[in-house]
DNA sequence: CACCTCCTTGTAAGCGCTTACAACTTTGTA
DNA sequence: TACAAAGTTGTAAGCGCTTACAAGGAGGTG
């Protein structure tokens, strides 16, 4: 029966050791899993061959023989901001908590990831999460069936399930601050809500805020979200008559362009106009004036993402929370003294 | 033989898509593996199966039967800056080109990856990189003899190889500029030597340019690699009556806080006092002035050590390359006229 | 001293997949 | 029409591990 046995560092296996050990597989695995029926004797014996023959075990065989691939799978877009990197974290570190090791899946700038890598990813977990708007519909909707499966701040798709952190609400109530505080009159929005359901949301809260004040609500400045957008969004501003008083940026990566930009062409920021951002990235404390921002709880929601697959993937009822609180966060942009500048989380 | 054939989508395997289909496994697994001996006919029969049951294959049967896990770990630190999440994006590209899925280990900030943690990611991994400084040497040493081991940036570790960017001479390079173009004469380094092989590196080159100009080389000031410990730097420096006129930094991080810091206590950054960082990340330029620095190929790198690993892992013999180029990148903050902060990489 | 119980270890049956080899069909050719 | 050569499919033996169950041994009791 230990026809096995096969020497060499690389293809130690169960049986060598267990050879090795004058002892059966069985031993062998009861002593590697912890089991307190193995006699100290036998264990000693064991761990001295496990030792001695530099024994790995095989996580595939172990995980066809549990039918668990005690993994978690993770799809984000390129790691531009400090936004998916902490998000990763969270992700990352609960899922550790849980004894779970994380398979990372990054799509290529522009384009999504194709339903093949994808299909890869999900053969080798036990569930996943994938961040909105990188995954077909159809893919999702075809692994959700088969796994546990959140899509992070994406769009509403029927039959999967979605976690993201709060937008409408903290836009309101940053929009409300620049025309309440800062009697601002004449806002507009720098962003595409058709972009992603985030930007859609933040877009939302905005308009809420103008009309709760009665003011007239602007078309939106449709540009991406890199830093070369926000650029490309000044200029547009700049080129008109009526300038605003105010930019709401979709993130801080166009809100810090946008400022530079405008301050590059002599404007006055937060004197005549105020710019405001969304993420709180580590430039935006680094800028003069310090950029006005919302700071999302991102590295929780990693977490939170982690924990509730296990719990779909364990069996147990998740409970209900779906959006995580952020905060605003004020500082020189917007026209607020307070240089927060060096505030930390 | 097909007493396998349960029902129910979590449940679906190669048994039930051959049962659905009227063939066997073997047929199965052959259309799924893109085989060209199987009948156009019998391929749609399979496909069709395998479209209406959502099956999945199992991953980790398949690494089984392969003897391969098809993937790569990969040990970082918490992805603090730019510079983690760029090594992460080459690797995770390089390997997704080579069909290679990432499994990916952060280390607890402070205390590193704890043994069990690191064995159980080598045990479903081909081959593995891990950032210098996290694992220790013998934990290193024990998987380095089991399955392909790359070690980045870090320490020369016997029996385990080593992959990182140029920094002797860069460093040389940048200190040079300082002492003979811009003149200064009394400059200091911010960076533990003791604390990474590249602080070190980055250390020696600073002596040896001092050395070349025949200037007295002052004791490092030993401090970590992030923004707080830039700041009690400044604070060091700031309390010294021989203040220096050159700030050698060996990261961004630590550079942005001591520029930050010594222009809000007055002084003239780079009239009095050179600034110069290490990494080119984002922010360095977006201060002003724009912080001179060193940048990295650090993405490549990340996808050399993927490459790398794959060729170890498949048996080819790897080119000897050993350490990536790295470029001086001259902004405000050394003395330098040039605003390029709008320069992208 | 026989017998029962608890402790420890071994036996063997999978887990879901790949793949060498065998077996059966076709098709082509003499 | 017989037979060889392809072409196609099936059989079965693993891959390295976990775990229910069986079996053997040590110690205790009547």
């Amino acid at each position: 029966m230990a026809a096995h046995a096969s020497p060499g560092p690389a293809g130690t296996t169960i049986y060598s050791v267990a050879d090795a050990a004058g002892v059966s597989i069985a031993t062998v695995s009861r002593v590697l899993a912890g089991s307190q029926v193995v006699s100290q004797r036998t264990r000693d014996k064991v761990l001295a061959a496990v030792d001695r023959l530099d024994y790995t075990p095989s996580a595939s065989a172990r995980s066809l023989a549990v039918r668990q691939h005690e993994a978690l799978g993770l799809v984000l877009p390129e790691l531009d901001g400090p936004y998916f990197s902490e998000l990763l974290m969270g992700f990352e570190e609960a899922a550790a908590d849980l004894g779970l090791s994380v398979v990372l899946s990054l799509a290529d700038r522009g384009r999504g990831l194709d339903a093949t890598r994808f299909q890869r990813l999900a053969a080798g977990v036990d569930g996943l999460a994938v961040l909105g708007g990188i995954v077909d519909d159809e893919a999702l909707r075809r692994t959700a069936r088969q796994k546990p499966l959140l899509v992070v701040a994406g769009a509403e798709t029927p039959g999967v399930d979605r976690l993201s952190a709060e937008n409408v609400t903290s836009s309101t109530e940053l929009t409300s601050h620049l025309l309440g505080t800062h009697g601002r009159t004449a806002p507009v929005f720098v962003g595409d809500p058709d972009i992603a359901p985030d930007v859609r949301q933040r877009h939302d809260g905005f308009v809420a805020a103008l009309e709760a004040h009665d003011v007239a609500v602007p078309e939106p400045l449709r540009v991406g979200l890199r830093e070369s957008d926000g650029v490309a969004a000044a200029e547009l501003l700049l080129a008109r008559h009526a300038r605003p008083d105010a930019v709401v940026c979709a993130n801080d990566e166009t809100a810090l362009a946008v400022l530079d930009r405008l301050v590059d062409a002599g404007l006055d920021v937060p004197g005549e106009v105020s710019v405001t951002g969304w993420d709180d990235i580590m430039t935006a404390r680094y800028v003069r004036p310090g950029l006005t921002t919302v700071r999302q709880p991102v590295r929780e929601l990693g977490a939170l993402v982690a924990r509730r697959l296990h719990e779909r993937i364990t069996g147990v009822d998740p409970a209900p929370q779906d959006a995580l609180a952020t905060r605003v966060v004020l500082r020189g942009s917007c026209g607020c003294p307070g240089d927060a500048r060096r505030t930390r989380p």
